[in-house]
DNA sequence: CAATACGTTCAATTTGAATTGAACGATGAA
DNA sequence: TTCATCGTTCAATTCAAATTGAACGTATTG
């Protein structure tokens, strides 16, 4: 029942979210998209993937907040579409590049708060929160080169 | 019963490496290793943590296996103990880089069986997997820079 | 040789999140 | 206005992973 390699790929991106934390169905709808190329409706998206409504619902609206997907107005219907952003990935990416930003405010806070008499303690565990801090701005960077790579490709 | 700053902050780690598709436990085991600063016995984090002997046991030997933690040998006691690494921030980052890798060829094997009939999916897809490919390239090169900022710095 | 202290493993349980079904509100069509 | 179509929300369920407790194996001590 899962010979078919596109089914397969999209299986697979199911399980690629899920380590990212994500929902597994938001992989298989990006997945979904992707292999499309084009806006998919809702009742499509349910239809294609075998969900309820209400997932794909959620999970498309959480990932057209992450900016991976985008919200497509087709006319001649009310029904709204989705579909997948250029490079998806990027996205992703910026994504986590904001989680490390925030953990690592999070981080330096929480040490900042260390009494006195664990001094080599905060010390330590400010270094950890920096590195997050510089990757961070490290990953902004990159994605923001790959960007400017992607427009001159095109 | 949540002030003190530090527990606080072994708790922020929980939700952490939670986010990153760790077992809480493991983050908070490295936040208390990384307080302590140095290594510490299996029966040292079962108490200070309140869990039990069996995650402990399990999540120090996967830290372990990340290069997150290491495994020293106290003697005069036969008892194994665990310490945080220099940098573990270091490590978590190599080992995203190492997961992308993987992701990017099996989404890169997976676009390469689709049917010729599907070809532009078949591209979408493909230049989507090397994205990640880049990027563990590009990680991987941040963190080797960092090692030798590192180095230098000692 | 016991007897103790330790780490591991595995089945059972707990816990938290993903997913669903059903009810709802809104919008447009007739 | 009434009816159908859509998207959302929320409580209930399902599901998977984390966590535990208990049994076990091994090494060490006396």
């Amino acid at each position: 029942m899962n010979r078919d390699p596109i089914d397969h790929f999209i299986e697979q991106m199911g399980f690629m979210t899920q380590e990212d934390g994500l929902p597994r169905i938001a992989g298989q709808v990006l997945g979904y998209l992707l292999v499309e190329g084009e806006p998919r409706t809702l009742a499509e998206i349910t239809e294609a993937l075998s969900i309820s409504k209400a997932s794909a619902s959620t999970n498309c609206r959480q990932l057209a907040d992450k900016g991976i997907l985008t919200r497509v107005a087709t006319r001649g219907s009310r029904a709204d579409s989705y579909m997948a952003v250029t490079n998806p990935a990027e996205d992703m990416l910026a994504g986590m590049a904001a989680r490390f930003r925030t953990r690592a405010r999070s981080i330096e806070d929480a040490a900042a708060s260390f009494p006195d008499s664990r001094a080599e303690a905060r010390a330590r565990v400010t270094t950890f929160a920096q590195f997050f801090r510089t990757s961070a701005d490290f990953l902004d960077e990159w994605t923001e080169r790959a960007q400017r790579q992607m427009a001159d490709t095109e």
